[in-house]
DNA sequence: ATGCGGACCTGTTAGC
DNA sequence: TGCTAACAGGTCCGCA
């Protein structure tokens, strides 16, 4: 999936379809996603005015005005702006049809996405209500970084990683933004400094924005808004890269797993 | 409260 | 060529 940059590049190619549009109707071909499109959705978004397209962490919102829909891509779900008289393809779950004759389509071949309903005030969800600060807004500093940490004999990796602590950073930006901190991933987030933490929400930061800028990374079949490719790929410095020197000291990339998921660092450069 | 493993799925690729 | 196993961008849930 789409990590945060994907999602944002994503909510950037199909807001301007959407933002002021009427939905004419959602048309559901699949309704077991991670949790089940929620009977009624149809019934619920009919003729309903969208207010504004935003992103939380990785939901999308789409906020009309009786209340907003939440929309995740999971693992591998994309987005693409279609003619709704197109034939749907394989995974083409749902279509979200405007009254100027676009249609949103969601696929998604994992199905670990989702389609909910947010109800009218969304921050209240379940699913958002805990979240941490987002990457990219004030709330994401050292000092919260570190305070929120302390105790914490998870790993910094999996720390930054978690939903709770921050949003947003997901298993590619992770081993990218220790990398370029200088961090060991595997290093008890309660036992880093906050000079530490200072460079860590700083890379953090420049990672997520420089993939924005960029249209974010692909990886197999990402593709955004558009079905264009995103171009940060080649600026990854560990993800993937298991074996080949770093780009600070030539040292092989080595890989481990932490948490279930792989992580990629440089045991010379990190520590 | 924290931390860990398992769960949800399909598709691609590496290895035999 | 064909079969099998490992792995993949997320993140919630339940148990110890």
């Amino acid at each position: 999936m789409p990590e945060l940059p994907e999602v944002e590049t994503t909510r950037r190619g199909i807001a301007p379809v959407l933002e002021g549009a009427r939905i004419r109707e959602l048309v559901v071909r699949e309704r077991r996603l991670r949790w089940p499109v929620p009977r009624g959705l149809e019934k619920r978004l009919r003729q309903q005015e969208i207010t504004a397209l935003r992103r939380r962490a990785k939901y999308l919102l789409l906020e009309t005005t009786v209340g907003t829909a939440l929309l995740h891509l999971g693992m591998s779900g994309s987005i693409r702006i279609v003619d709704p008289k197109s034939a749907p393809e394989k995974h083409d779950h749902f279509d979200i049809v405007t009254t100027q004759g676009d249609a949103v389509r969601f696929n998604d071949p994992r199905r670990f996405g989702s389609l909910l309903w947010g109800g009218a005030d969304p921050t209240k969800h379940p699913l958002l209500a805990k979240l941490g600060p987002e990457p990219l807004d004030a709330g994401l500093t050292a000092e919260y970084l570190h305070a929120s940490s302390r105790g914490r004999r998870v790993s910094i990796k999996q720390h930054i990683m978690n939903s709770h602590c921050v949003v947003g950073v997901g298993n590619i930006y992770a081993s990218e933004a220790l990398f370029h901190a200088g961090i060991n991933p595997t290093r008890a987030a309660g036992r880093l400094s906050l000079a530490r933490m200072h460079r860590l929400v700083n890379e953090i930061q420049k990672v997520l924005n420089s993939a924005i800028k960029q249209g974010g990374t692909t990886l197999r079949d990402y593709r955004n808004g558009n079905g264009k490719p995103g171009y940060f790929h080649q600026q990854l410095a560990v993800y993937e890269l298991e074996g080949t020197a770093c780009k600070i000291c030539t040292t092989p990339i080595r890989r481990r797993v932490q948490g279930q998921r792989a992580t990629y660092y440089c045991p010379d450069c990190q520590t």
